[in-house]
DNA sequence: AGCACGCCGACT
DNA sequence: GTCGGCGTGCTC
């Protein structure tokens, strides 16, 4: 019998190895194992069990498992499904399954019997009672170890090598017990000091009641259902996830819950354990190894009705699954932008429908793929129209740049500049919003006009006042900033564009009574976003300067007035997606308005006051976006019409990257013209991508695009794997988010 | 991608 | 004479 094992390497396919008989009995499609690797060994999973090899005079022999629990058959078959149609290297894939790189360990806990209690009385340091005379020495330096309150094995046997032997003997006489244990997470941090507003009645509105019944309605029937729950933002999408939840629970089935950040979303967290408790297990990437390890135990030994988390919990163990919901499923933070590029929704989904689980996902804005999936029927759309309460959505000014020109600092308008004040004045909340972060974007010579670069990449540096360095967005680079030119050695370094750091700046010295304050990448480090979504909550804060962190379901009911400082700020990047990404920032930002008894407004700044992204997100009209929006891509050819692959090509070596890009395309493009009619591809580029430079790399891309995700595939492999020189790296990424 | 094996400069 | 530079080729 031969083992085909996904290795934990980066190493795109299957190694295959001889199955000693001595662990044939157990090795298994799913078992973890150590195989031999060169002159050492290396962890992977057992991918198949075959009889044949291609290369059998070349077999290691497989003799050692791992102990550990085995991928389960479902899961398994999920990872074969990722790494295929992925494009991406079984060992890759088969570790995204396991808590951390290594096994879970449960601790051995051993404690006296109430026999062994009896016997081991102590006097100071050593034994008195007469039994424990017939034990021998080191059986009695346990038992008197064990009396003083020692635990786990791994102490003991620190005081003897053959504590385990010992030990033996021990629970034979009936003196202790030993007990596999995983020890209970400490409660979690997050969201403990945060007022969780006591859990609000379930009672649900009309169109809640009528999601939450269809939910329902699914999922008694046990078998894949998949709906987009539509609701605006404030419609309370997650009273409605909530509620089918707890029925799959009542059923004795589990949930799997995706969020976007779970770091920035403290408030979903503490529903979600304000309703179910210790039910919950939450997982995020500021878990240790070992919190990661229990969390994943106690889901493998279905201890927790719902595993929550980021796109990675996607993976995490969840036995008679009832429930998968991906909520914001629009976010572009579930497609992994490196290593496995996978889309977590889209994974979520192939999951539940394995697991004949209902699907919800919930968005406000959904994105193209989605509603084109729902409108033809792939998709069971619910709709929530309004928001929950008696809040109502808040009406969208926007003032066109052109015509208001700008006054204070340069980027605000009187009116926006008024309406803050009047806000102000009602002792009510202010959300200013940008997306760019820093103080001023970039810096140039007056001179000259030379502008600082990033040393590594092909983007501007921003200046960050608060830190007094010039500091690339891309790759972390920072330096001092430069009195005089480097060029051309004048003295006249001059700082233009605003970022949020400017904007805090003049805004509180506009308004210097007010408490002002920037939620971005730069201040929410640690547990800063926390203290500060607390701060706006309790009303400590007056106006919040902030980038899109801020638009990322925050339930702020105090905040009545949104301003938007520049909307069209990603709407002329190269990106097929950017005038829905802007739609979806504007309309999650402006759902930040009025979400409480107050009733809210909207103030948008923009250069483009008739885009389309703009105005249908003034008028709250989805639906508009989407006909408008799927014209275009119909017209261009891009998904949701036809699906879309991007090949990467990057290297130090400008001059070979192209090369290699050129070939890629050459090859793509010749085995797309010999396809037959039905299984079309087209083949664009290669060009300089975007963003040309990063990190000392030039960067390439190709594109093709094609109906059948079998054909995707094969032309976009077929780019990938004309052998690259060294130093010049090709990946495939299928659907992807940023075209960048 | 690592990582071992392999052929030429600055040190004990 | 050796430590080690990173070139290149392999990993069942």
């Amino acid at each position: 019998m031969i083992a085909r094992v996904a290795v934990f390497t980066t190493l795109g396919r299957l190694f295959d190895y001889l199955v000693s008989p001595d662990v044939a009995d157990r090795v298994r499609p799913g078992v973890r194992v150590w195989v031999p690797w060169r002159t050492g060994a290396l962890e992977g999973i057992v991918w198949e069990l075959v009889l044949t090899s291609d290369r059998p005079e070349k077999l290691k022999t497989l003799s050692r498992l791992v102990e550990a629990p085995p991928l389960d058959p479902a899961r398994l078959e999920l990872a074969r499904w990722i790494a295929e149609y992925y494009v991406a290297p079984p060992g890759e894939v088969a570790r995204l399954f396991l808590p951390v790189g290594g096994a879970a360990k449960s601790r051995t806990r051993v404690r006296l019997t109430d026999e062994g209690k009896r016997i081991a009385r102590l006097d100071g340091q050593t034994l008195v009672s007469p039994e424990v005379e017939e034990r021998s020495e080191g059986e009695r330096a346990l038992l008197a170890a064990l009396r003083r309150g020692a635990r786990s094995l791994d102490r003991l046997r620190t005081l003897s090598a053959r504590a385990a032997d010992d030990l033996a003997n021990l629970e034979a006489a009936g003196l202790v017990d030993q007990k596999e244990e995983l020890v209970a997470k400490t409660r979690t941090e997050a969201g403990s000091d945060l007022t969780v507003e006591a859990s609000p009645p379930p009672t649900l509105n009309a169109a809640q009641r009528a999601a939450v019944d269809t939910l329902v309605a699914a999922l008694s029937a046990g078998v894949y259902a998949p709906h987009l729950l539509h609701g605006v933002t404030g419609s309370g999408k997650t009273e409605v996830y909530l509620h089918v939840i707890a029925s799959a629970i009542d059923q004795g089935r589990r949930a799997l819950v995706l969020v976007p950040e779970i770091a920035l979303t403290p408030q979903l967290t503490s529903r979600f354990e304000a309703r179910f408790g210790n039910a919950v297990a939450v997982l995020h990437s500021g878990l240790s190894d070992r919190e990661r390890q229990i969390a994943w135990a106690r889901l493998e030994r279905g201890e927790a009705a719902i595993a929550l988390g980021a796109r990675s919990a996607v993976f995490a163990p969840q036995p008679e699954l009832g429930v998968v919901v991906v909520d914001e499923e629009h976010d572009p933070s579930f497609k992994q932008d490196d290593g496995v590029r996978y889309q977590g929704r889209d994974v979520a989904m192939r999951r539940a429908r394995a697991a004949k689980a209902v699907v919800v996902l919930g968005s406000a804005t959904p994105s193209m793929e989605t509603y084109a999936a729902a409108k033809d029927g792939r998709l069971r759309l619910l709709v929530l129209p309004e928001r929950a309460a008696a809040a109502t959505m808040p009406p969208v000014d926007i003032i066109d740049m052109k015509v208001h020109k700008p006054g204070l600092g340069g980027f605000l308008s009187f009116a926006l500049e008024r309406a803050l004040e009047e806000t102000l004045a009602n002792k009510e909340q202010s959300i200013l919003f940008l997306n760019r972060r820093g103080y001023s974007t970039f810096v140039l010579c007056k001179a000259c006009g030379l502008s600082q670069k990033c040393r590594d990449c092909a983007v501007s540096l921003t200046f960050h006042r608060g830190s007094d360095a010039l500091v690339c967005h891309y790759c972390g680079f920072r330096t001092k900033p430069p009195k005089t030119c480097s060029a051309c050695g004048a003295e006249a370094m001059d700082r233009l564009g605003y970022g949020t750091e400017q904007v805090q700046e003049v805004v509180q010295a506009r308004f210097p009574q007010a408490r002002v304050a920037r939620l971005d990448r730069d201040t929410a480090d640690g547990d800063g976003l926390e203290t500060l979504l607390a701060q706006v909550r309790s009303r400590e804060i007056d106006i919040v300067v902030g980038t899109q962190m801020i638009t990322k379901g925050h339930d702020f009911p105090s905040v009545t007035l949104v301003g938007v400082v520049l909307a069209d700020h990603g709407m002329g990047l190269p990106d097929f997606r950017a005038s829905e990404r802007t739609f979806q920032l504007l309309s999650q930002v402006a759902g930040r308005a009025g979400r409480g008894v107050l009733p809210g407004r909207v103030l948008v700044q923009t250069y483009n006051p008739v885009h389309p992204a703009i105005t249908c997100a003034r008028d709250h009209d989805y639906a508009r976006f989407f006909e408008l929006e799927k014209a275009a891509r119909d017209e261009l050819g891009y998904p949701p019409a036809l699906r879309l692959a991007c090949v990467r090509i990057d290297g130090a070596d400008p001059q070979l990257v192209r090369q290699v890009a050129q070939r890629g395309a050459e090859a793509a493009r010749a085995l797309a013209a010999r396809a037959p009619p039905d299984e079309q591809a087209e083949v664009l580029g290669p060009s300089e991508a975007p963003l040309s430079r990063l990190k000392g790399r030039t960067r390439w891309q190709l594109f093709v695009k094609a109906r059948s995700p079998h054909v995707l595939r094969r032309v976009a492999m077929r780019a990938a794997d004309a052998d690259a020189p060294r130093g010049v790296r090709v990946s495939v990424d299928i659907d992807p988010a940023s075209t960048l």
